[in-house]
DNA sequence: TGTTGTCAATAAATCGATTTAGGAAAAGGT
DNA sequence: ACCTTTTCCTAAATCGATTTATTGACAACA
């Protein structure tokens, strides 16, 4: 159907390999005569011939393409990552192949099964971490992968990750210093390694002013609008309700809003809330919110130089865990406590 | 490196082909003795190979890829086209590989010819608009390809659209019957078809109820925050206000609110405003915004679907353009005019 | 005994490029 | 006139699968 090398050559009447030579430019100016080389150029012209990737890819074994495995694209921080990672892809010249877990772990252990057999030369991903099994096994190939906002404890990877302790711990220090002394935690995914590091950064600000952590206070599980919802009441009904909300994760936050006006109180006023945000397509109020804005386009840019390091030089390359600091800022759905 | 089919027939000690008709399946119980479809089995297992994607495509002249080419991931609605169409791919084994053109001609150009060199099988494509010659030639090679959210007037292709003129007609013609008599239109991106096609409704519904079009209050171009932050702030400068809105496309919204709030007007008392959403990860206000919500799943599903078949039968296809209804919802963002 | 048929497996071409080694012809040197 | 060098190009292997045609062995049948 297509029109390939051979048709070019037979055309020009020369040999493919000479078409594949002057093509690939490598041999500029030499071992090919002037004349070939422009007869050549114009024949690939006046059939409109495009070279077929997939016959260059098996020879050359690379296939220009990474695979992005996170949770949800619809989630606007990893439609950001998405969005930088595939700028940074562009200028090398490679694509990439999204793929979504919903956070269930069996589809990304078969996302990397398929990537892998369609010769992806490396990984960005956002892991499920419900099991990490298959991760030891690609460290073991030496597979070129790169952690994105979540990492394993046990063995060192490439990572790149947000600052998610001390983001927290100094959100949380900022509400205490507003006079709050009843701060919810609205968590995401527990078995998140962000999520649990933001756990421990409210925990680590409470601890510091010798505050009380009152596990009725930490509530959810899963970042979703429903999950940050039904914790946000949960937590509203308490007979001692919170004046101020950390609210771990971006999407949650919708959720946890919806509960808070549908409890009929108002925010600030009736309670403070801490979210997470990333650029302007995240919620937006009427006054801006409070909140913990990550860095995601560096998160992807940095992702993707970690892997492209690994793909470069994949026999001297070393684990980088690459921890990247977020924007705390101050918006109008948090203010003094109440008597204080 | 990776274990290859000849490496498995090796250890069997069986010659390739026959490892190969096996793993494929296609000759089962057949022409293959039961003792060496087990070992051919278990050694596949032992060695975990898994056969070269690259390979086989370049055999079987299939890649089983697609490629996306939208304005930006980080717009909710076409991340949901993506995450629909992702869903799709997956039920029939695709991939796919997303570029993202910012409205710009050139990166569109430049993205299908590099997608038809990597041998992708099919496009969705939601079109800068701004040329349209290279979707001739598409045409005329029988390439398969859907428009989504966009269409051509002047050629046939395969599209899915909204049911823009009359989702907008309908919402002005609600504004109307509010009693508002000057209403904004904040338009999108002038190029877009889907947007002349909302700017046709808004003046189709006008036009209904006898009512000058007044062109000053047609502004903006562009699908931006940005824009429709500049465009409602000019629109709010006008000497006789507007006392509604349609913002025609979802990211504009937020700049549009930005904009009147910074003005000091509140919605709805000052201005009524009417927006486009997809699902919840859009502007989330203190209160429910009203607005035409787009069937985005659908949009992303029935492109699929269009493509799928183009693929599969390219000589019998049809050329169809599907157009989807969208969902007008009354929120808390629109009320009756001043005075009537 | 010779023919036919079945079963199990192989040989070799193929997909469309790249690349190494080499070869023929022209140019240059003495 | 002969050897060397340079210039220009070709041959053929290769990447890792799939597939069509074919072969060899053995049993069945007349």
């Amino acid at each position: 159907m297509a029109v390939t090398l051979k048709d070019i050559a037979k055309k020009v009447g020369v040999h493919p390999s000479t078409v594949s030579r002057v093509l690939s430019g490598k041999y500029d100016n030499f071992n090919v005569s002037e004349k070939t080389r422009k007869l050549i150029f114009e024949t690939v012209k006046k059939f409109n011939y495009s070279p077929n990737e997939m016959a260059r890819n098996l020879r050359l074994q690379k296939t220009q393409t990474i695979g992005l495995i996170i949770p949800d694209i619809l989630n606007p921080f990893y439609a950001g990552m998405a969005r930088s990672l595939g700028i940074e892809c562009e200028k090398k010249d490679y694509s990439f192949i999204i793929c979504n877990t919903d956070e269930i772990q069996e589809k990304e252990i078969n996302f990397i099964q398929m990537l892998k057999r369609r010769r992806i030369e490396g990984l960005v991903i956002t892991p499920v971490q419900d099991s990490k099994d298959h991760f030891e096994e690609l460290i073991e190939e030496n597979f070129p992968f790169v952690l994105a906002s979540r990492y394993f404890d046990d063995f060192e990877t490439n990572a790149v990750v947000t600052d998610d302790y001390n983001d927290v711990f100094k959100a949380v220090e900022y509400l205490i210093k507003l006079g709050h002394s009843r701060i919810g935690f609205i968590r995401g995914r527990k078995a998140s390694s962000a999520i649990q590091d933001r756990e421990k950064g409210y925990k680590g600000a409470l601890a510091k002013y010798n505050m009380q952590i009152d596990q009725d206070l930490i509530v959810g599980n899963g970042c979703t609008i429903e999950g940050g919802y039904k914790a946000t009441k949960e937590i509203l009904n308490l007979p001692e309700k919170p004046t101020a909300l950390l609210v771990s994760a971006n999407v949650i936050v919708v959720g946890a809003l919806e509960a808070i006006f549908e409890a009929g109180l108002s925010v600030p006023d009736d309670v403070s809330v801490v979210g997470f945000t990333n650029m302007k397509s995240t919620p937006y109020l009427s006054y801006p919110l409070t909140s913990i804005s990550q860095p995601i386009g560096q998160l992807g840019k940095r992702a993707f130089d970690l892997l492209f390091q690994h793909i470069q030089s994949p026999d001297e390359h070393k684990y980088k865990k690459i921890i990247l600091p977020s924007k705390f800022s101050i918006g109008k759905s948090t203010q003094k406590a109440l008597g204080s």
